[in-house]
DNA sequence: TTTTGTATAATTGTATACAATTATACAAAA
DNA sequence: TTTTGTATAATTGTATACAATTATACAAAA
C-alpha cells in the first residue's frame, strides 16, 4: 500500500497485526500488549506502538489510555455494511473511470480478464488464489482509473478489509466464472463510454458477490 | 474522536498537525521534520512520529522511508469528490437511520434543529460557528443512528476532513436557513419511517451544499 | 563551468531507560 | 466470607541514545 509500509519495521508490524486480527488469530476484546507482541515478532515496543496507533485509526483496535489496546473485531454485519457501501462506490468509480481511463489502463483491464479466463480453462483446475489476485488487480486498476485519489483510497482500504476477512476460500468455481463475465461487461461499458451502464454493472457486480456471501452465512445483521 | 486522542501527547499532536494541514499552515509538499515539530510543540520526537504515521494512513501525509514526511495536501477536487461520495452515503445513512433510530435520538435531532432556529432568530445576528457546530451535531447523531459502525466511522472522518478545510466561513445566512429547513424535512421523513424520502432528502441536502461550494470556486476539478 | 567523490551534518529508524499509571497479590479489618 | 488498604509488579507514556540512512558542502578532476 503506502510507500514506507514495506521498508520500516513499524509498517510490517502494522500489516502483520492487521492480518492477524482479520484472519481471527486475535479475537475480539483480546488485549494487545506492546511487549508481548514485540517479543513475538522480535522487535522492540516502538514499532508495535506505532502499529497499534494506526490500527486504532482503521477501527480495528481500541486504545484505552494508560491501560492498553484491545481488538475491536469485525463482525459479519460490518462486512455486510462494507459491501453495501462498496456497491455504491464501485458504481461511482466505474462511472468516473469512463471519463478518466487511459488506453493503457484499458489494456491492463483486458489483460487481467484474459489471464483470469486462462486460469479457468486450466485442466489441472484453477487456482483460487490466482483468481482472487486477478480480481484484486482488476478492481485496483479501476480505482486508479477513477481519477479520484479519495475514492481510490477508500475502495482500496475496503477491499483489503474484506478480502482478508472472508479469505480467498469463498471463490466458488461458478461464482468465479460469473465474476469474470461481469468484469468483461464492465470493461465493455467503459470502452463504449457508457457511464450509466458502467455504473449499473459495477453496482450489480458487488451485489452479486453479496448474494454469494449471504449463502455463506453473512446475514444482513 | 477516539478515546485516547485527548489524553495522550501523540493524540494531541496528531490533531494539531492535522488541523495545521487542513487550515493551510502546512502547505503541499512541505517537509514535516520530527525534531522541528517536536520542538515547536514542546514534545519529543516519539509522539510526533506516531502522529505522522497516523496522518499517512489518513492520506494527509506521505512518508518516504528514511527521508521524511511530506504534506500531501487536499485539493479542491478532493473536497469535491468527498462531497459526491458523502451525498450518496448520507442518503444511505438516513435510510438506515429510519430502521435503527431511537426515540432519544429523534429528540436530540429535534433539539439541534430548535437550537439552530433559535440562533437564526437572534437580533444580534447569528453565530456562524454555533450554526456549524449544530450542523455537525445533527449529522453525527444521524451517523450514530444509522446503526452502522462502518458507515458512521466513514462519514465522521469525511465530515472532519471537509469541515476544517473549508472553515466555517462558508455559512451564508441564506444557506444556513435553507440548511436548517432541510434538516427538518429529513427529520420528518425519518419520523414517518419513509426510507425512500429520507434517503432522497439527505442526498439532496449535501448536493445543495455542493451548489453553494461551487459558487465559492470549488470546481468539479 | 560541470561533474564526481568524499567527509560531515542532519535526519530518520529502532531500542531502551525512566516516569506515570494501572493491575495484582495479599494481608488486615469488618 | 467479603471488603478495603497497601505494597509490588506489570504496563503504558515519553524522552533519549545510538545506529543507519540520506542530505549537504566542498574540493578535485574533467
Amino acid at each position: 500500500m503506502e510507500e514506507y509500509q514495506d521498508h520500516s519495521l513499524g509498517g510490517r508490524v502494522f500489516q502483520k497485526i492487521r492480518e492477524d486480527i482479520l484472519n481471527g488469530k486475535y479475537k475480539e476484546n483480546d488485549e494487545l500488549r506492546e511487549n508481548t507482541i514485540g517479543k513475538e515478532l522480535g522487535v522492540s515496543r516502538t514499532p508495535v506502538r506505532e502499529a497499534l496507533r494506526q490500527l486504532e485509526l482503521e477501527g480495528l483496535v481500541t486504545i484505552v489510555p494508560n491501560r492498553g489496546a484491545y481488538v475491536t473485531g469485525i463482525s459479519h454485519k460490518d462486512i455486510w455494511d462494507i459491501y453495501v457501501i462498496r456497491s455504491m462506490l464501485e458504481g461511482l468509480c466505474a462511472r468516473w473511470a469512463v471519463e478518466h481511463i487511459t488506453d493503457e489502463q484499458l489494456n491492463e483491464l483486458e489483460e487481467t480478464i484474459l489471464l483470469s479466463e486462462f486460469q479457468m480453462k486450466k485442466e489441472s483446475g484453477f487456482s483460487a488464489e490466482q483468481i482472487a489476485a486477478l480480481d484484486g488487480r482488476f478492481h485496483s486498476i479501476l480505482y486508479e482509473a477513477s481519477g479520484s485519489r479519495i475514492l481510490g483510497h477508500l475502495l482500496t482500504d475496503f477491499h483489503n478489509y474484506v478480502q482478508t476477512a472472508r479469505k480467498s476460500s469463498v471463490v466458488s468455481e461458478d461464482r468465479a466464472r460469473k465474476s469474470i463475465r461481469e468484469h468483461r461487461q464492465i470493461l465493455r461499458a467503459i470502452r463504449d463510454r457508457d457511464e450509466e451502464m458502467a455504473e449499473q454493472l459495477a453496482n450489480e457486480h458487488i451485489m452479486h458477490v453479496m448474494q454469494n456471501l449471504k449463502k455463506q452465512g453473512y446475514e444482513q445483521e
